[in-house]
DNA sequence: CTGAAAGCGCTTACAG
DNA sequence: CTGAAAGCGCTTACAG
């Protein structure tokens, strides 16, 4: 590989000048500039040695992102947009893929360039976290929290929005509402489930097991997910699912299966970008927004990198809402159940004719 | 900023131990490595200098990505998992952020350790292509291609699966078909465009300039289209739209509007990632992955960074498909027309009925 | 504006 | 396994 010197032989200058160039120092006459870079090129000259490629932040991944999943692909926008603002430079990092059998995470990093991190947590990622904890280097985790006194946890409250979304449900006259989540044990959805379980509670609702229904974060899950909901013996009238993947795969499904959506079946699904708007009726949803998860996770990064790491504390969780759309009515009178086959049993009574017909 | 030197002083060795510490040497003691991380930590060392962080390729754009595409986020996806097997990573750079006024993109590209681009074209990006190009600088081009012998271009050939797209219509029985692309003029919709021309014009379709359509390739535009197409003097009764957003909104639009999607109209929409999937019915559309081309886009250029960038041809185009759906069949028993207030005029002869009931 | 030379941060044979 | 010292690639006052 060249170095400074071959380059400067090829370009009939000193070496001093080449430094110059490379660096974009003032005091170079434009022609020696040209000449020297043609000789760059020539020479296909690499720095091997650098000062200033050390302002990287990474974003820490193991594996690909859950299948399906805009999550990751909104972070990565909202981190692109902060880029803008901060001094550093976004790099993608599996460590998997190249950390030495024995190397610590810190040497890692170093060796990369890298003076902080974001690690997107998944489903046995979370020794990981722990680990660039106890060694101390800069990291901000999103997607997951648990207690670290040592990391920074970047996330959106659902709690909050997601007892409002049952409140609104009760307030609506339904009894029977199920609660869909995800397989993973992540904080996210723990809060989920506990704004459900204590609106329901608070209301004197009945609070059964099956109506807790645990699946993949995969479209076909939600396919599944509306067989098992409406062929129960006595089927909810509405259901709250906490991942938008499953919630538009359900409400796609309904069309299929025939289930008016939302005279029979009420849906509050969870976004946490624009899936909401892209199903049809348009979606009632818990909603966060990860391109601001992203933006926020790579500005605290880059304070925290700044102050030297242990002076910053967390950013206050990002705000979750509930957004009212056209999935969720008042319960039908009476019970709708739909078998697998498709079969409708228990008509329910006094039942309003199933679409208006069109004007023509 | 602490040196090599001072962590030497901290953790009472000398400075030859701590790098084989940064470096991952073998013979160092346990008690000696960790001793030595410890003053790493204690004294916040950062290498000011190294020789390795040069294994870089960069993800080159300018500004946002066009507002709800889906195909940049497919992009990276697909990019990050063919990091896992070459030998480098994979950063962001924005040029406008930190480009100095009078640095070449060698320069820029060389003193953020980076050693080959991946250039995300988008409207008005097309003279920075042409400006690295120029320099000679190993670049591959996504989302665009022109005429430019020095630049590697990664795309996918659509005019096939268009052709065989409107040539499904015209089997069915269309003649009035319509086609509807983005504004910007990149290689990519012209390519739509000409399969759309020729597939009309082999088969003796008339090729009115009232069929061809020009949309923003955001959502909402769809709404828009669909009002457009259905109240012109006399509508087509099938549609190819270049875009995912449009076809998604379109179809969402047809379901308020009571449009029947197939039976009044047929849609053909483009797909470059699983949005077809997420619509009902579900859609038939012009099939790319965007993933793969991302993966394509990067293994390439660490082939064209290795073989030292001149000797590696262009990747042959990646295929595109026609994936039949539900959205498409036979056009309706005459015209029929729907005004932007939802009025329905021209009322088809021997319509049949507009939905089956429900099975109940 | 450019070069010769000192110097900086780091790495690496060599010696023990 | 560790240190003293030579050396490498690069940068930067200093001189002209």
């Amino acid at each position: 590989m060249s170095t400074i010197r071959k380059v400067a032989q090829a370009a009939g200058v000193s070496i001093a000048t080449v430094s110059r160039v490379i660096n974009h120092r003032a005091s170079v006459t434009e022609e020696v500039r040209t000449k020297v870079l043609e000789a760059v090129n020539r020479c296909g000259y690499v720095p091997a040695v650098s000062r200033r490629n050390t302002a990287l932040l990474a974003l820490v991944y193991a594996g690909p992102a859950s299948p399906g999943s805009s999550f990751d692909a909104a972070l990565v926008e909202g981190m692109r947009l902060a880029m803008d603002s901060v001094d550093y430079d976004l790099v993608m990092l599996n460590p998997a893929r190249d950390r030495a059998a024995d190397e610590t995470y810190t040497q890692y990093f170093l060796r990369k360039g890298v003076r902080g991190v974001i690690l997107r947590s998944t489903a046995g990622f979370r020794a990981v976290c722990e680990e660039i904890a106890a060694e101390d280097f800069p990291a901000v985790v999103v997607g997951d929290r648990f207690p670290n006194s040592r990391l920074s946890f970047v996330y959106a409250d659902s709690y909050g929005a997601s007892k409002r979304a049952i409140g609104h449900l009760l307030a609506l006259g339904h009894r029977r509402i199920a609660f869909a989540a995800n397989e993973s044990d992540d904080a996210d959805h723990a809060d989920r489930y506990r704004g459900y379980g204590d609106a329901m509670r608070e209301a004197g609702a009945t609070l059964h097991a099956d109506l807790v229904f645990r699946v993949p974060a995969r479209r076909p899950d939600g396919v599944q997910l509306l067989r098992n909901l409406m062929s129960a013996p006595t089927p909810p009238t509405a259901v709250y699912i906490t991942d938008p993947a499953v919630a538009v795969g359900l409400v796609n499904e309904a069309h299929r299966m025939q289930v008016a959506i939302p005279r029979e079946l009420s849906v509050i699904g969870f976004d946490d970008r624009d899936t909401r708007n892209y199903v049809h009726p348009k979606m009632t949803a818990v909603c966060q927004d990860a391109t601001h998860l992203g933006r926020v996770a790579m500005l605290h990064l880059a304070a925290l990198v700044e102050a030297g790491r242990h002076d910053v504390a967390s950013p206050p969780p990002a705000s979750t809402w509930l957004e009212l759309n056209a999935t969720t009515a008042p319960p039908p009178q009476g019970t709708v159940r739909v078998l697998h086959d498709g079969t409708r049993l228990d008509v329910p009574q006094a039942l309003p004719p199933r679409r208006k017909s069109a004007r023509r």
